[in-house]
DNA sequence: TCAGTATTAGGACAATCGTCCGAGGCAGGA
DNA sequence: TCCTGCCTCGGACGATTGTCCTAATACTGA
């Protein structure tokens, strides 16, 4: 089947591109990761950029999943919901200080080679930017929500970039604490 | 003079590894910025990993040296200081939305590619948490001194990457005034 | 069973990478 | 004046990059 094939090319494309980054994982990687040669490529995606657009499309839905677990998860308590975004810090912790975090180090990589696919991987800030807002909203915060989403997405990515430059765990632990506080500062004592 | 020749690689390498990244930049950017030919470069740097330890070493002295500026340019006020260290997210905005910082991209980088000058890049961070952690102290924040200022940065990275990622200097200047509101209620109401 | 398509392997390709060499140019001291 | 040592040039080196081709194989439908 090659669906399969072409989905474990992917697989393999985003861990390695998390891991190492775009431009320093090379074919000759993926194709070692997946086992296969390195010629089959070309049937499967003609150059390098389409397998990174792959990976973006692929981590949109790993997100739009990830977020619709969340609401779930959460019943109907926006705050709640918004408590499942803060601790994927602490749940991705060990990854996130060998790596960074995955939407952040990619954009920052795009941006520094210029790379057209940039605005595509924006669109992995966007996801969470718009579901931060939509439980602010619910919130009855309405005309910050949108403020408030993206302050939080930012100590999110201060919080990863400068974890993963100290490898400090214990620094992560007390910033989600920050965080915590803040949130429940921020919202209306209802939820 | 050999020396002139030799400033002029760190010098453009530091410019071209921030714009383009470390990896992306080549020996022949390197020779083409400075205009000499690519076989000279051995009689002043054996390797590449070289000109990124002179490049680290020339921002390790400009970031001492801007510190110090700070110190005289706000006078004794600790607040002031801190303040100083706020504003370069304004002064330099234009290059952070196009690059990020200069800090923060490449320690990201080089954790990545898992580069051995990695922890020597820390010491940037390192340079300036100490710098504000002696600023908090100065204003009778000593237990807290050395978790604010990794607070500090890390709120400063988190603008840095999300606005280079949005290109978005309206939320760099909220997010600015924000952090200096944070400033105005963790210190005492002194200075 | 067989034709035809889909998938794969292996390698060639030009370009670029970091590294390194040897020949020339230039200076200042004898 | 010539010699010596620093500096610079242009190019060669082996390795690796992304891209692409062709021949062999696996699979499918009739």
């Amino acid at each position: 089947m090659a669906r399969a094939t072409r989905d474990q090319i992917v697989g393999e494309a985003d861990r390695l591109f998390y891991e190492q980054g775009f431009e320093h994982t090379s074919f000759a990687d993926i194709a070692v990761a997946v086992g296969i040669s390195r010629g089959n490529f070309y049937h499967h995606f003609k150059t390098k950029d389409e397998i990174l657009i792959a990976v973006i499309d692929r981590r949109l839905e790993a997100t739009r999943a990830l977020l619709a677990a969340w609401e779930s998860e959460a019943g109907d308590s926006p705050a709640a919901r918004i408590r499942c975004f803060i601790r994927i810090l602490i749940a991705n912790r060990a990854k996130i200080l060998r790596h960074g975090c995955p939407v952040g180090t990619l954009t920052a990589e795009l941006a520094k080679i210029d790379h057209p696919s940039l605005s595509d991987a924006g669109r992995l800030f966007t996801l969470f930017r718009d579901w931060l807002a939509r439980q602010f909203t619910a919130l009855g915060l309405g005309p910050e929500a949108d403020r408030l989403a993206l302050h939080l997405i930012a100590r999110s990515q201060g919080i990863a970039t400068l974890a993963n430059a100290l490898k400090d765990a214990e620094f992560v632990e007390r910033e989600v604490a920050d965080l915590t506080r803040w949130l429940d500062r921020t919202v209306p004592a209802s939820a």
